[in-house]
Order: C-alpha cells, then sequence, then structure tokens
DNA sequence: ATGAAAGCGCTAACAC
DNA sequence: GTGTTAGCGCTTTCAT
C-alpha cells in the first residue's frame, strides 16, 4: 500500500491537479474550468491545459471531485437479477445512454426480495449516486422515503401504472396479458392454465395474472386456483409447474406462461409428457428474449420494449439531474408475437 | 440543486460525522474509528456513536472517505457482454462474494471489442477501484500497462495460460476443446464441422479452435478452412453458420460449437434443413447454461466453472487488496456433459 | 479570463 | 482509548 504522506516522491502517485496546472503555468482553478468545460476559458488556455494533462496522463481523481462537486456522476440500478436476458438487455442499453453523457452505471440485483432491494438502495446511496432506476413499483414505503430523504431523482421501470406519484417508465403488465389472453381465446381455448412468477413481490407478474384472469372473466370464463402455478422463474421450476398442470383431470388447453423461460420449461413438460404443441397444446410466452426462438416449436410471446425502457430511463434520469426538472411517466407499447407455439384449439 | 455552501440550514443536508460526533460527545476520530472497526475503541463508547449515527440517519460520505483514506472499496469488473448467461452467473457470484466484505462491484462491458476494453479499463481506473477483473488473458500491452501503472490488483478470468505473468482463475479452454472432440471422434464421427466464435480477439475461443484442431490431428484427421466457420456469438449467427456447413458435399456428421448459443442456432438450422440430431447429425456446446437443456434435444456441452471463478476471483482479489500479496493463479476443472445431442456416427 | 483560497467529509498520524 | 489536526484533490466563490 503506498503511503499517501510521501508527496511527491513516490513515483507511483497519481498526478493531481496541481501538477497539471503548474505544467501549464495555471491556476488549478483554470484546470479544473478547463477540463470541465464548465466556464468561459480562452481557447488557446484550453489547449495549454489540456496538452499538458495528456503529457502527464492526468485523471481526475474521483473522491476529490466528488467531494468538492458533491456529484458522482453515476447512476445506480437495481434489477431482480441479471441472468434474465430481458433484463441484461435492459441495463445495456441505459449503460450506452448514460456512457454518452459519461456517467457511470452501478448495477446491483436484488433477487426479487425486497429486503435485499433495499439493503441495495441503501448501498447505491451510501456511494452517493446521482440517480437510481428501480425495476417495477410496488414496494415498501420505506424503500421510497430513503430515495425521498435525500431527494435523488429515481425512476421505476417495467410497468405503466395509472396514477403513480412517481416517475414510471414501462409498459401495461395487465392489459398485454388481458390482449394476448383474448387472442388466445379467439383461437377456441377454453380450458385455460396459467404458471406465473412469485406474484407476492414482483407487481409484474402480479398484473400479468390479472390480466388473464379478467379476459377470462370477459368471456364467463374464470381462472380458478388450481389452474394458476406460481413458481420461481426458472426452467426447471416452469417444467415442474407444467407438470402439476397437466396432471390435472381436465388438462388445458392452452398454458400461459408469466415468462419465456417458463415457457421454455412448458414446452420441456409437454414433450415429457408425449404431448406435440401445438397440436395437443399451446404454451404462450412472455417477453420475447432469444430463448423464445431457440425452443421448438418457437414461443408465441408478448414483445416488451426493453432497449427502449433503457434508453429512456436513461434520458428521463439525465434530464432530471441535469436541469433538475421530473420528467414525465412514460408508456410504452408491447407487442403480441405470433409463433407455432399457439394453435387453434381442438 | 441544494446550495452546499449553506452549512446547517438545508434540512436536506446529509448528516456528516461532524454531526455524529457532536450528538455523541466525541471526537470525529472516534466516530471514524467506531464506526469502522479499525481502531481500539471502548465497546461503550463505540455503542454510544453507533445510536448516535443510526439516530441522525448517518452514512459515510463516498467521496470523503475515498479521498481520505485512497481506497473506494469498489472492483471493477470488464465482461464482453451481460447478454450471455454464463457471464451473468460468474458476475453475481463475484458480486455475492464481494458484498461480504462490504466491497461494490462495477461492472463494464466491452463488446468484445478491445478498443473498448480499454476505454473500460480507464473508466473504472478513473473512478479509484481498488481491484479488476478481466475476461480473458491476451490483449495489448497498453492494456496491462494501464493496471500496472497504477499497481491495482488485478485478476484474468477464463483461461489458464501455462505461464502467466499475471493472476489468472480459470480453465484449459484447449484441453476441454480437445476433450470433447476426442469424446466425438470414439462416436466414430470422422467429418467434424467447427462454428466458433470469432478469434481475433478472443484468446477462449481461439483456444477451443485449437483444442479441437489438435485432437483432430491426433487421429490423423485435421480442420480445414471450410469446415470452421467464425461468427459473432447469438443464436441467428449460429444457425447461418450451420446452414453453411450443412451445405458443403460432404456435411459434417458432427458440429462442435463454440458455445450453446451457437449450439442453439446449430440445431436450428438442423431442424431447418430436415435433419435429425443426433440421428443424422449430432451437434455439440460448450458453457452448460440454462438453454443447453432448453432446447431439444437436450445439448451435450461443457461445463464451465463459472460460479467457481467468480467467487474465486472475488476472494483472490480481496486477499491480495487488503494483504497486499499477489494471489497465485488458479486452473479449475470442466467437465463434459454427455446429452443427447450427441450420437454415434453412422 | 484568470487566480487565490475556502471548504467538501473523512482518515490517520501524532499527542496525550 | 480518545482528541487534535493536517491534509486527501477538487470545485467554486470572490476578487481582480
Amino acid at each position: 500500500m503506498a503511503d499517501k504522506r510521501t508527496p511527491s516522491a513516490d513515483p507511483r502517485r497519481a498526478p493531481n491537479i496541481e501538477d497539471v496546472a503548474r505544467l501549464a503555468g495555471v491556476s488549478t482553478a483554470t484546470v479544473s474550468r478547463s477540463l470541465n468545460s464548465s466556464g468561459r476559458v480562452r481557447e488557446a488556455t484550453r489547449k495549454i491545459v489540456e496538452t499538458a494533462a495528456r503529457e502527464l496522463g492526468y485523471t481526475p481523481n474521483f473522491g476529490g471531485q466528488a467531494l468538492a462537486s458533491n456529484r458522482t456522476n453515476t447512476v445506480g440500478a437495481i434489477i431482480p437479477t441479471m441472468e434474465n436476458a430481458i433484463f441484461a438487455r435492459a441495463i445495456q442499453a441505459l449503460q450506452e445512454t448514460l456512457a454518452e453523457h459519461k456517467v457511470t452505471l452501478l448495477v446491483a440485483t436484488s433477487q426479487y426480495r425486497p429486503d435485499r432491494e433495499e439493503a441495495q438502495i441503501r448501498t447505491l446511496l451510501a456511494r452517493g449516486v446521482d440517480g437510481v432506476v428501480l425495476i417495477g413499483n410496488r414496494r415498501a414505503p420505506s424503500a421510497y422515503a430513503l430515495l425521498n430523504a435525500r431527494g435523488i431523482p429515481f425512476v421505476l421501470l417495467w410497468s405503466a401504472p395509472a396514477n403513480s406519484p412517481f416517475v414510471t417508465i414501462g409498459f401495461d403488465n395487465f392489459g398485454a396479458a388481458h390482449d394476448l389472453t383474448t387472442r388466445i381465446l379467439e383461437k377456441g381455448h377454453r380450458r385455460i392454465g396459467m404458471i406465473s412468477g412469485l406474484t407476492a413481490d414482483n407487481d409484474r407478474a402480479f398484473d400479468r395474472v390479472q390480466g388473464v384472469s379478467q379476459a377470462l372473466a370477459d368471456h364467463g370464463l374464470s381462472l380458478s386456483p388450481h389452474d394458476l402455478v406460481e413458481c420461481r422463474y426458472s426452467l426447471k421450476a416452469g417444467e415442474n409447474a407444467a407438470m402439476q398442470l397437466l396432471g390435472a383431470t381436465q388438462r388445458p388447453t392452452a398454458i400461459i406462461c408469466g415468462n419465456d423461460v417458463l415457457a421454455a420449461g412448458a414446452l420441456r413438460a409437454a414433450r415429457a409428457s408425449g404431448l406435440t404443441v401445438p397440436d395437443d397444446m399451446s404454451v404462450i410466452g412472455f417477453d420475447d428474449i432469444e430463448l423464445a426462438t431457440a425452443v421448438f416449436p418457437p414461443l408465441a410471446t408478448v414483445r416488451v420494449p426493453h432497449r427502449r425502457m433503457g434508453v429512456a430511463a436513461g434520458e428521463h434520469l439525465l434530464r432530471w439531474m441535469v436541469q433538475g426538472e421530473r420528467p414525465p411517466s412514460l408508456t410504452l407499447p408491447t407487442e403480441f408475437v405470433e409463433r407455432a407455439s399457439l394453435g387453434v384449439a381442438k
């Protein structure tokens, strides 16, 4: 460990703003202004400073900058898991958008657990992030309180509640589920099962179940408790859930899944049961990740605007952070993608 | 934006160490020592300080802490992409390991581009990370120079070169590929094709090709240029590449793929060509991600110790950062996973 | 347009 | 075991 009390002796010591100022023959204030393009600096001066900085290989010290400016140029995002491609892609888009403005993204995961999410919010705040991105809109008031106490800009992704007091950027989970269910009903299906992610701490999953339920109700049908199985978002869990549904006396002719991973599991269950999709049974996913077309038959699913959500989250947050004005919420459209896993009911 | 020049007036101003010290009736040094459990502080005093800190909702200011201690308790990792589940999982394990020691992980992506990776290294260094994790061992000397100039601990994941001057934590890509190829040969296959990721900037992909090539040579065979197709790691690219191989006058009876995603693409190509796997052709993947068992038939593949690499990376880095001693390299085993996509040659 | 200088919040050396 | 205090590197106000 380098001894930081050895000013100019340590060759490993990173050059600081004073070194640059000295070499350029200006004050540290001018160096700061030049490099941050913040103030009025004569072009010639700026050039000299820039040259000096480059020559020394100067990089502003993050701590010093953060301390003095009270900004970190960092945004934190907390997603349920990195292992779901849909979040990975949204995060990627968010990161790219922020990077264009020299803002770094800090990614944390909650594993779908509210307590972990709140802990992660604390961690991010402790690190002085200038903005936060969260998934979903339903969480403990204490979580929102943390954010509000610091007055930090934050946006909620993946849902579009009607009258949220917060800035949301997402889509209508209820509506999308309602729509896809209606299309399934149009194919003549009447016995419909559903495999959902755990709805307790997941408003998106909850809303999707509600959407399916309502669409069925609109047609005089209902989603009874044994037509609905909740499980973790994993292939194996989806397979087990589907097995359970298929074991019923009246097995469903169509299974709606909370996401594509569960649907892939359902496909596997169908195969294991000797059922052909879509002839014997239809399977419908949600998300439209690459997996949806990797399996056979390819999954009918709902295309979620993951990339656009990521980009919009970045843009809205940046606007809020820089200009100080709270941006409006945004609702993006989804699209039902019809593929071979959905057939007409026999 | 709050005016930071208004000391005690702004109610939004976060409590600082001095506030805590005042409330606890001790000095700031004692507060620091208490909270960092670094020094000898009487237990009773520590209790008082802790209570005061909690009451005020005190969180150490990141910038101040970083500036004074010259540490950020942050580790940066640069992976090719978050969209490959194998990296996502390793990162998850790394994050968990680091979190146990209150170290935050900063994740960046390079999209398999060396220039981007170097830019990301710069970004991470500018943010004062205390350690760095990179994927692979082959990169421009300038990239290593950046790390060495700062004397920052860093480990290289995913490969296990024989005499690396750096700390590597990975597995033998060449050996794993050699092994799987030998097993395929044992099944009687003689016309073998390969779909690889782009080898130019990817030592793992390169080593795997070499391993396959060598195993074939060991049996008097060779991997001719038109038996090998390089492409991006995507399902569609894998499908196209497989189509190309299948279009040859002597189509291969087995296609070895650089990863499971490519293999899933090859399966799709086989189906599109009216070929049955494994009866008409075998397909072998690499990684053993969930996708490998989501497709049909399930993929024979190589299980990569992603989780163990992530954990080991965290442990080694922590040891290096804290104790200052450079840890040894580590080579982990892989395991060939036989599944239905590999059959005997006809 | 530029410089001087006052902090930002914290840690760690040193004194007691 | 605890207090005093000198910085860490930077931004920003206030002069000029």
